[in-house]
DNA sequence: CTTGTAGGATTGTTGAACAATCCATATGCT
DNA sequence: AGCATATGGATTGTTCAACAATCCTACAAG
């Protein structure tokens, strides 16, 4: 009856946890219960999603469901193929390259063009540095992810613009999509979190410009890391 | 019957051209039909959008018109205040500032870290500008506004970003909306296309840093101006 | 082996219904 | 009169049930 395709198998083992999943509406709430599921890996990208499946796993009516599908479709954390069905987005070698074409623009420019001194917002940068490091000496992997997600957050965030940090949000959801097609999670992030703690020493010590190449070099390595694991498929 | 508020005036006078609507699906369609009431300016900022009332004029279900004003909520083209409704945005001053200073980053840095030599992209810039020039000598302010948006849209899509370009493009949504609180269209438009020129004609001689300071200056004008007819409400 | 044609399933869309919430008005009290 | 409270109507938020359109699979025919 319930029909399982070949890139994900039931959906029925998922815990779905309703529990902890805020939002106003209904649709909201199932749009972040999903969202959680897939940036966190327990739905697999190329998972397809059947509304009417989603829609009672959730508790809630096919329309609602269908209602916070659409919106993370426009998030790029989910694909609609008209008449087809709705899947977890499979990000390709191209959406790798664009990403970070985006990500190199924009943190690039956060660094050079964000408030000058701002304290509060270099702290949290620093929290955000050590934060790697904690999880590191505590061998928590998947923390280490969080901890560089945290960081280039907070790297963003030095712009001042509640936009942009929506924008990249976006785009670092994307990157646990990415992620999630190569598992080897943990030799990927460690090295970062070194140039991590490079860039945000520099932006303390006043040298944007410095911090910008570093940052650059950093994303171009991390890309190029990325691609090869792609090209390999 | 049909309730009125003070902002807006009944909704039946408007055309809704449902004929030129383009898009796939009924929910989209529905959503670019009043996206382009929008921007354009027959729907004015603060108007309120029962839903009911929209998907008779459309010829929408009410569902299908609920998702397409979520999917317009979430462009910020909307705003939903929970229980109460719908409404055109009403951008206030510190979205302006907010849009500015996204503006400011993502189009500095598309200068700056665009592909340098991309024939193709920089003749569109120049024919944003070839355009602008063309609608100032014909008196044509509303095209003059449209040539705007396409030399900075163009200007973006120097970094050959699909998702940044789509970023801009809410921008340059929202950029409408707060066009049309202060609707000195042409006195604010028309010094824009001469330093349209200059820009391009700077990034055509490849002095990237020259272009990307003239527009850095640019921005901040325009946003002073705004800020000042935003001061007088 | 290719073409064509049912069959079944899922998506896209609609209409109607009902609870929850809000606004405005009317009511009652001091 | 002035103010708090109750009440009614309207709109939003959400659900349910139905049906048309589309697609995939399997099977039959050439």
């Amino acid at each position: 009856m319930t029909v399982v395709d070949p890139a994900s198998g039931s959906l029925a083992h998922l815990g779905l946890a309703r529990s902890a999943v805020t939002g106003s509406t209904t649709a909201e709430r199932a749009a972040n219960a999903v969202r959680e599921e897939v940036v966190e890996g327990r739905l697999r990208p190329g998972t397809r999603l059947p509304d009417t499946e989603l829609a009672e796993l959730l508790g809630v009516s096919r329309n609602t469901m269908r209602e916070a599908m659409s919106q993370l479709v426009t998030e790029r954390v989910l694909v609609r193929h008209p008449n087809r069905g709705v899947y977890v987005a499979t990000p390709n070698i191209d959406d790798v390259r664009d990403v970070y074409r985006a990500r190199r623009l924009i943190e690039r420019a956060a660094i050079r063009w964000g408030e000058d001194a701002d304290p509060v917002r270099i702290a949290a940068l620093r929290a955000a540095v050590t934060e790697g490091q904690k999880a590191v000496a505590a061998g928590d992997w998947p923390a280490v992810a969080s901890a560089n997600q945290h960081f280039h957050r907070a790297l963003v965030a030095l712009a001042g613009s509640p936009r942009l940090e929506q924008q990249m949000a976006l785009l670092l959801a994307e990157m646990r999509l990415i992620f999630h097609r190569m598992p080897e999670v943990r030799e990927f992030h460690e090295p970062f979190v070194g140039r991590n703690d490079r860039v945000c020493a520099l932006i303390e010590q006043g040298d944007r410009e410095a911090a910008e190449q570093e940052l650059a070099d950093y994303l171009d390595e991390a890309e190029a890391q990325l691609l090869e694991a792609y090209a390999k498929l």
